[in-house]
DNA sequence: TGATTGACCAACT
DNA sequence: CAGTTGGCCAATC
């Protein structure tokens, strides 16, 4: 674990942190790229989501939500439904595309976590 | 190898 | 206050 080579892509990175989000809260696509580096465009870290799948590991994207709490990349799950249903199986109340408490369950990297 | 795209965000009109 | 625009940067066409 923790096999971070210097070759380790941005997305490799994104997909580390999106690993460590606790089960039951959420995080936001500019937090994880604030994280990585202030440089990195949040677009980027959806673009890494989209490929996720092709991580080996398990990464909980449906714990990646836009700034407003919002399920924008529910439609890149099984289904539309799956994203909101992986969450509401982890107690997060999901109503509208919207994750309720969003403010509380909010995990912010950059604050959880020791600098890179 | 240039142009386009994208699960975003903030600023501007 | 709602809709539009530009910027971020890697991956894909």
């Amino acid at each position: 674990m923790h096999t971070q080579t210097p070759e380790a892509s941005f997305f490799d990175r994104v997909y580390e942190v999106v690993r460590l989000v606790p089960r039951g809260r959420v995080t936001t696509y500019g937090a994880i790229a604030a994280y990585l580096g202030s440089g990195r465009g949040a677009r980027m870290v959806g673009w890494a989501m989209n490929q996720s799948h092709a991580c080996r590991q398990y990464v909980p994207a449906h714990r990646v939500v836009n700034r407003q709490g919002m399920l924008t990349g529910k439609h890149h799950f099984g289904g539309p439904r799956l994203m909101q249903q992986l969450l509401e199986g982890e107690d997060v109340r999901v109503e509208r595309d919207q994750v309720q408490d969003f403010k509380r369950l909010f995990w912010d990297p950059a604050r959880e976590l020791p600098l890179p």
